[in-house]
DNA sequence: TCTTGACCCTCACGCAGCGTGAGGCCCGAT
DNA sequence: ATCGGGCCTCACGCTGCGTGAGGGTCAAGA
């Protein structure tokens, strides 16, 4: 209780912290967390300035950061408030798609009970976290160039509307909604709703939407957390049924 | 769309699960998840039931398990309703530990923002998931044997005490109440409420409850996440507040 | 003063969970 | 016939430490 110089050793901030010696020992190897000094023993010794690098290499490494990212955050520029503010964020994100998962793993346990065979595909719909840039990859993957290009270009116009699309944006809700009230009373074919959301979502494209892109879109609806959260904040199942029924739409239409 | 006979090579599984090819040889070579069959010119032929086994791998995984538990959990006992349903627990636990990493990510921004310096301990105290197993091991360490027997003890009586404990707890509910009712109202010094506090954890124990051991029972309060989370949801900040007086307190009866 | 015992140090090897070629076979479409 | 894409089997590499081995350091007690 009397450390007036404020500084530890390994074994006292590592039992701090509750990590073990070894890992203090690997940080200083990588250059991650340097002591303050050391001592003329040979000693590593640690000041509060190191206690709470360490603080925040925790957090960040608590949500499976490598080590390399790390360093180059904390090094970078950017003050230390604003990096945990973006870690919150991003925890925040993880919550989110921890939740996720749960919900996922409802149906999942309601569909074995109800002995339903769910879809290849649905059976790991909302897994953690892939980033953007792996998200992207994967869109030039399945989709091709363009397509991706062509989507990338309709989020950022989505995103960055806050204005002068709110009469788009409504369009849509209004959609959407009717759509949520067929899937409720069990409507089989909801076939003019999907004309106009098509109608929409080429409007959105700025082009044509023909019906394997709209079989593509159905895919991206199935495979993408981030609508399968929406759709599923719409309704119970709903996140499923639109792109059964978008894929449907499209096979009836194709040449 | 016409895979009558529902089986799959690696790479559609692999493309349906969004997990690379490698991966899958992985488990086919360590035995955790073996093809349905291998056809005659050695491709490897997964099944619906392989499809959701990798399903039950994923979630496991996701969450860290390591993959040798995992093929023990799946080739166990138990059903797989059993197992998804605990897993799903075990998520809602997560998701907590997340929602508490979150909070002291909250307080160590708003502690920069102040510039009060948090205690050392304090810096680390609400990090994921130790095991029980590695909580006992650090209680011994820090408290001494005799201190964890004790407390290992109380933590029994607690939660094997749904009968013939309720007057007691009911008791425990009263303080911590009036507690609660001294934080709100910014009380400095609630040495009585805690006098009874003490008296309390002294019956519990079953013998006395030194100065010294309340101290440390404070610490434990403010490192244990399970208590962190008992006492924040008591109040916001109360899990902060309460070691404090607890330790004041102490403090001021010392030896 | 000498000896514990608890820390500290530096190698250095090991292990999980794949990534990432290298080198080569299979197969449907052109 | 040949080409592109997907399949196969080695086999080495990487991260993030765990885990000794072998050996100094230091406060405290015999």
């Amino acid at each position: 209780m009397e450390d007036r110089i404020e500084e530890y050793t390994v074994g006292q901030l590592a039992k701090a912290a509750r990590i073990s010696v070894r890992t203090l020992h690997h940080y200083d190897a990588i250059g991650l967390l340097r002591p303050a000094h050391i001592g003329a023993n040979g000693y590593r010794l640690y000041a509060r300035a190191e206690a709470e690098r360490l603080q925040e290499i925790l957090f960040y490494r608590a949500t499976g950061m490598d080590l390399g990212q790390i360093g180059a955050l904390l090094d970078g520029e950017g003050d230390r408030i604003a990096r945990l503010t973006a870690h919150r964020a991003r925890l925040a994100a993880e919550a989110d798609a921890l939740d996720q998962m749960i919900t996922t793993l409802d149906r999942t346990i309601a569909d074995i009970k109800g002995a339903r065979a769910m879809a290849l595909e649905d059976l790991y719909t909302p897994f953690p976290a892939e980033t953007q840039a792996d998200h992207e990859a994967w869109l030039i993957d399945t989709y091709g160039p363009g397509m991706a290009a062509e989507i990338a270009r309709a989020k950022a116009r989505l995103d960055a509307a806050p204005e002068g699309m709110g009469a788009h944006l409504q369009a849509l809700r209004e959609i959407e909604g009717a759509l949520v009230e067929a899937y409720r009373s069990g409507l089989a074919d909801p076939g003019d709703l999907l004309d106009r959301h098509r109608a929409w979502v080429a409007e959105m494209w700025g082009r044509d939407c023909p019906p394997e892109a709209y079989a593509g879109l159905a895919q991206l609806y199935r495979s993408h957390p981030d609508f399968v959260a929406r759709y599923e904040a719409l309704a119970d199942g709903f996140s499923v049924w639109l792109p059964d029924v978008m894929e449907a739409y499209a096979a009836s239409r194709e040449g």
